[in-house]
DNA sequence: AAATTATACATAATAAAATTAGGTATTATA
DNA sequence: TATAATACCTAATTTTATTATGTATAATTT
């Protein structure tokens, strides 16, 4: 399987990224939609999602609704009035740190696609 | 300062990069690289390098040369024949995590620069 | 009908990897 | 002469992930 070491650390802006484009989203949900955006190659497994979600919600960055189809639980997390704030200079901090990879890596030359 | 986080799992792989592309590199010159390289803005702590340097000794990736510089030791380090071997594809292996992560933080969309 | 897979939450033990702080010592610069 | 830069290193702690485990419902396959 794909190395997800490239990960670390980024699990917790990911979670960010993706509740801020779909509004609110549940754990399980997240899992899916990486998986998804990733053609199947990155698994989040939930020892790092629910400590993570959990983590973003004691930071005053996401809030929780619970909401119960038929008798299972499904816990919705959103950004906070604080994590709508925050969240876009986390986002370009992070969009920073990617491309600052690129570059020690050598990736470029990159650009954007003007097509 | 730049947030280094990213940086986690990141320094073998980028420690085999810059070796690879110098030939031959000591610990300090690593720091200094990376902290060029990155504008100032990546600063390599020893605590990290060090350990991450033995590791690749020990795996038998790196091979290191010692030299006295008047009386303090420089200690080079270069690719083992295994080292370059398998570094081609470790180093495909990142770059496939880094254009993933550019795909999962919507970062796209970039292509290659043909000019 | 029974077994398996998918959905959905969660925590605990362990491992890996970093930060922070400390240590030693030489050489160059202010 | 004091400080900064060069040059190596390790240890304690913290952070973060993996792996394993636990509980339970709903849907699908055999």
């Amino acid at each position: 399987m794909f190395s997800q070491e490239i990960l670390k650390g980024t699990i917790k802006p990911l979670i960010i990224k993706l509740i801020k484009d779909e509004r609110r989203m549940y754990g399980y949900q997240i899992t899916q939609k990486v998986k998804e955006l990733s053609s199947q190659k990155i698994v989040i497994t939930e020892g790092a999602l629910y400590p993570a979600l959990h983590k973003l919600v004691e930071e005053g960055i996401l809030i929780t609704e619970s909401e119960w189809i038929g008798n299972r639980e499904r816990k919705y997390y959103s950004l906070s009035e604080s994590g709508k704030e925050t969240a876009p200079a986390k986002l370009e901090e992070i969009r920073e740190s990617i491309l600052m990879l690129v570059q020690l890596f050598d990736l470029k030359p990159l650009v954007y696609d003007t097509k």
